[in-house]
Parts: structure tokens; C-alpha cells; sequence
DNA sequence: AATGAATGAGAATTCATTCAT
DNA sequence: CATGAATGAATTCTCATTCAT
């Protein structure tokens, strides 16, 4: 990367990081550009050189982010092995998220508002350990004998469920505490994923 | 009523027409409180004799439109006898919201920024026919061994995820379709309400 | 008038006058709303409660002046009696739009850019001395046999023809002083009118 | 021409061309520089080392087009014997004029905000076929004894007239329709020239 | 000569809210 | 209660111009 690339990526980041503590405080909506700016450092003019506008912003911040958290380490460190009893991989999955979430409120509250862009952004991008596990699910149901085309939609759906749920959870702990949301979901989809099992099989005895 | 009331109150329901009016054509939260009052027909400051701002304006509207939908013939036309299969009773939910939801696509796009305030208000102040087939779904859980507060829970989630993945495919047709979205969910609800009368009975037998 | 009406049409004029004023001194494109509302001391918000946009303002400041010129007494006081010969008459209205224009060089530039919005307000709005000499010449025209619209036509090109040629010899100077072309837009028309006759004449006799 | 020299042209003429051909969507005056290096496709210090500013390209565009009209092959293929009566000289000139602006609704928009540009670039730099009509209609001035300056003068502000008067009619189509335009202006500027024979001769006799 | 990242002043416009009538 | 003129802070976004590479 050239050395005038380097500065413009130093600038982005800027921007990014700016927009992120700002909101910390703030809701994101309600910051003005020039504060963004002001606290990035650069001229105003340079914050549209690399955004088109502040949603624009706010979607890169949250792809920004959700990439980081499938990288973890921590949803390897208690992994499990993968012939663990499914449940046991829903709770992982259910518990880390809102682990995550938990400790980035001020992400959770931008996602809150932009759930459908959190949750294409993360299967459209999955990778690292998170894809791993949302892979061991899919298998699950694709062994069931669901199409991939099914399996697919029933992934997107389950996890728009749990971010969703999640994020509510932690804003408005109203009606459910994230404990609570935790529990619940880990067994409605363990649930579920039993429901789907005999529902396979008495579909395929019913052919 | 006294007759000033009623002015009153005419004068409300004025306001809320106009805005929900306006925002077939634009965003809400982009329609200024000029046009609302100017399509209203009313006074600048009468709009703040009767909301606090234009968010208390958002909240009443969507209380007010699904309200109508709780009580519309459409869910007690169709309706099946409490006997039948859940899965039938799912389903008809489903697609009932779906249903409304496409006709209402204003509505739609209010609800899906505000998604929470919605399934709050509908829980909330739940009744007609929609109260009904709330409850026997609910029922259904009670009788499989769960608490109260367990069956209000997994309602509320499942509801939760109900509305938002209808906004999401009505809106942003993607990934999945509106009507492929009704038979996941249906589909996903079902499993669940399968696989929870199985995973209830082998705790019990766990027990 | 009600006091609130009155209030209201002062700060409309204080406007008018405000963006006039500073016309003096820059050209009006280039004047921000900032400094306009400055000068006329009142809100910002004012000023969009009174035009649209500053082309709104630059019209209705053309009419407001030329207003005023159609009814000045200058006109009247070196009135000719109608019976004096044409060219007499086409003589004083050029030299009079060309010495109004002059004693109004701010106002020259802003028809200068604008000249179709002044022809067709003074056409239009036409009235007191200026509508009388209109009328003399039009009549002068009407008599030679030609029909109304085919007058109107001629009047308002020899207008169109006028204003943008006094605007232009105060502004450029050149290739054309003031002074020459005020004598060959008299010889122009003047010709043109004697031309007019013969011709008329000759296509009467044609048929 | 060095090759260094004809890149340099060729960038010249790509501005040009590029501005040109975004001024057919938008007003030149809101369309930025940003814009037109964008479709020229060179970089944005390129357009300060061609032009003073964005008016600095506004001249030049409507010289670089005007040459083109002068040396057109319309007004050769259809052009008249120089003995042909005069009105069908002007009628030629005026038609002409008009058929080439409606044709080029862009440049006519250009122009309609810069006549005066324009009748000087015309005149300044006549050459081509519109020369010889428009010394052949100043030949017949000179004929009826006007000095070479008072020719120059009747010219001048007859094809300021018509230019002037042509964008109007295509810009606005109002309150003369094109057509109307062409043949009042042929009308006036006859009338005007028969006139003037009579006007001179009586001048001669006066003497 | 050519580039295009960076600048930051500045322009237009909006709009929630107030308050005298 | 109702009105709507007036406010002016706040915001977004543009854009001509510079200058290091």
C-alpha cells in the first residue's frame, strides 16, 4: 500500500472510531457530522469523501464490528467438540452473542435499530470461528434431510431471532431479563431442532 | 361528549390520519411537523396540544393501527375449530399477519423501525379474535407442563420473531420471500411446538 | 390590515429593500440569505416564510421597481400631446427606460440576467403613464390594420428589444454607448413603423 | 503539433465536450467541476491548468459552438441569389437562426443566460456562410447611405433581437410561440428596412 | 504536466418550539 | 382552546482550490 493509501485507510479508521465513542454517549442519529469530524481529526470534507452519509456510516460501522466478534477467540476457547449434544452448541452460540453484545452497548443500540443489516452483514460475512459453529447447525439440519435452500432459510430466520431478541433484551430488559431471553431461546430452537427431527422423519414415513 | 371534546378529539384523529397519510409517500421520521399540521388542516401548536413530539405521534399511530387489526373479521372468518391441529392454527396466524402486514405497507415500514413498541402494543392490549387464537396457542404450551410465565416467554419471543421476519421479507424481499418466510415460520414454530412436547416429556421422565 | 398582517408586510419589505441595498455593492447571485436577513434585521427563518429561494426574491424585486417606474411622473412630465408624430413618442419612452435604468444600475444588472422576467412583469402588470404611451403606439400599429395579437407580438419584441439593449450599453458600454443606442433603437423603430405602413398598405392593395 | 501538445488539446476538448454534455441534463451554473472531470475523465488540477474558472468554460463553450454554426452548409444549401429580395434574406437569416437553436436546446439554455457573450462572439468572429448573409444585409444598409458605424450599430442590435428574442420564444415558448417569433421578427425587421429606405431618402431631401 | 486527496469556509434550508393575539 | 408568525440554532452537504506526490 502506497504511502498516500496509508494516510486516506488512517483517516477511515479515524472517522470509524470517532463515530463509534461518540455514540457511546450519544445516540449515533443525533451526532452531528461536525462532531464526528471534530473529534476524527480531519475536515469535514473528508468524511464525505469516504461516506455517502451518516447511514452509510453507521452500516460500516456495524460490518466493522460483527467481523471483529466472529473472530474471537472466545467462542473457540469454550468450544466445544463437535459431537457435543446440539443444545450445547445453541446455548454457546445464544449465550456469546449476548456475552457480546453485553460488553458493546453502545453496538448493541446501533444494531437495535438496523437488526436486518446486522444479521445480513454477518452471514453474508461469516468466517473464523462463529462461521464453524454456524456450520455444525446447518449440518444438522441438512442431515435431517432439510434442502440447503431450507436449511439456509431456517438459519437466517433463528439467527434474525436471536439478535433481535438480544438487543431487546439488554435495551428494554422488558418483558424478559437477558438471562431470561437466553434460556428461552436456546429452547425454543433446541425445541426446534428436536421438533424438526421428527417432523423429517414422519414426512419421509409419510412418503 | 361535550361538543368541545369531540372538536378535540376530531382534531387528534385529524393529525393522525395526515401523518399516517404522509408517510405513504415519505419517512416519517423525514415529514416535518409543518406538512402534518398543513394536511390536518389544523394549527401549528394544536399539534402540541396533543403530542409530545413526533415520536409520541409514531407510537400512537401504530397503537392505533393494531388495535383495528386485533379486531378484524378476517381472523374469525377463516378460523378453525379450536380442535384442529396447532399447526393449522399456526399457520392461519402467520399468514393473517403476513396478510395485513402487505396490505398495510405503510404500516409496515413504521413497525419494522419500531418493532418492539409494536409487539409490546399488541401483547399489551391484546383482544378480539386475535386475543383467541393468541390464547390457544398458549393454552397448548400450559397443557404441555410449562409455567405461566415460561409460556408468556416463548410467546412473546416467537411473536417477536413473527412480526420482524414479516417486515424484514415484506421490505427487503431478501433473502427470503414473503411467502417463503410464512412456511419457514410455520414451519420453525411448528417443529418447535413439537419438539417442546417431546423435550417436556422427557424432562418429566428425566424428573 | 389586521397589526399582525401590517408586522408581517413590514419585515416583507425591510427584506425587499435588505437584498437591494447589498445588490449595490455585489451581485445578488452571490449574497448569501445569511446577509440579507443580517441587513433587514430579522430571522432566517423569516426570509422563507416571505420567498422561496433568492430567484423568488430577485423576481418580485424586479416587479416591485418596475412597478414604480410605470407610475413615475417623469413619463408624464415631458408628455407629448398624442397627436405628436410617433417618432416623438418612441424617442421619450426609449430615453426614459434608458435614464431610468441608468439612475437604477443595480437594478440594471439584475434585469440584465433576468430580462424576459422583467418584460413579461412590465407587459403584464402594466399600468399608469407607462400604459398610456404603450397604448399610443400599440394604437399607432392597431390603425395600419394589423390585428391585435400581430400588435401585441411587435410591442413586445420592440420591448424585449429596448430592455435588453439599454441594460446592455450601461453595463458593457460596448460596442454600443448609451447614447447610440437610444438613437438607433428610435431609428430602428421609427423605421420599422413607416416600413409597417407601407407595407400594410401595399398588402391592402395586393388584396 | 507535438504529441505533448495534442494530449493536451485533447484533454481541452474533453472538458468541453464533457461540461456540454452534463448541461443537458442540468444547469451548467449547479453542475460542479467535480462532475465534469468526472466525465472527462481527467484529474481535477487538470481543469485549473484550461480554464480561470467555471465561467472561463462557459465562454468558451458557446464561442466553440457558434464558430460551428457560422460554417454550416444550411445556410449555403439553401441560400438565395444575393439579387433575391431582401425579406427573404432576413426570413433565411431568422429561420436559420431558430433551426439551429432547436436544435441545440442545451446551447440555446446556455445562451439565453449570456446573450450578450453571444452576439459578440457572433460578430467579433463571424465568418463562414452567416458572413456573407450578414454583410449582404449590411450592404444593403450601406446602400441607403447609413456611415459603415451606424450600419454596425442597426446590425448589432437587430441580431441581438434575434437571438435574444429566439431563446425566449424556445426557453419559454411563451407568449410567442417559436413560429410567431420567426415571422414577427421577419416582419419587423423588414418593415424596419423598407422603412429606413423611405427614412433615408426624406433625410437626403431634408438636405 | 498531471494527479487526486484533503481542505474548511460557507451556503441553503429546515424545523421544533414558543408565544402574543 | 386555537392560531400561525416568528425565531435562530443546528445540520447537511457542496465545492472551488491547493499542493504534495
Amino acid at each position: 500500500m502506497s504511502k498516500v493509501e496509508e494516510k486516506k485507510l488512517e483517516k477511515y479508521r479515524k472517522l470509524l472510531d470517532a463515530a463509534y465513542e461518540l455514540a457511546e454517549h450519544k445516540e449515533l442519529v443525533s451526532i452531528s457530522i461536525d462532531e464526528i469530524v471534530g473529534r476524527a481529526g480531519v475536515a469535514k470534507g473528508t468524511f464525505y469523501l469516504n461516506f455517502k452519509d451518516k447511514y452509510d456510516l453507521i452500516s460500516k460501522i456495524i460490518l466493522d464490528r460483527v467481523c471483529k466478534f466472529m473472530n474471537e477467540e472466545r467462542l473457540k476457547k469454550h468450544s466445544l467438540p463437535p459431537s457435543a449434544p446440539i443444545k450445547e452448541h445453541i446455548e454457546l452460540l445464544v449465550g456469546e452473542v449476548m456475552k457480546f453484545l453485553k460488553s458493546n452497548m453502545t453496538l448493541t443500540k446501533l444494531i437495535d435499530k438496523n437488526v436486518h443489516t446486522c444479521v445480513n452483514a454477518v452471514i453474508e460475512n461469516r468466517n473464523g470461528d462463529f462461521a464453524e459453529i454456524y456450520e455444525l447447525i446447518g449440518d444438522g439440519l441438512r442431515n435431517l434431510g432439510f434442502t440447503a435452500e431450507e436449511v439456509n432459510a431456517k438459519l437466517y430466520l433463528l439467527f434474525d431471532m436471536i439478535v433481535s431478541s438480544c438487543c431487546n433484551a439488554l435495551i428494554r430488559k422488558n418483558p424478559l431479563s437477558p438471562d431470561r431471553v437466553c434460556s428461552q431461546l436456546t429452547d425454543i430452537i433446541t425445541c426446534f431442532y428436536t421438533g424438526a427431527s421428527l417432523y423429517k422423519k414422519s414426512t419421509e414415513v409419510a412418503i
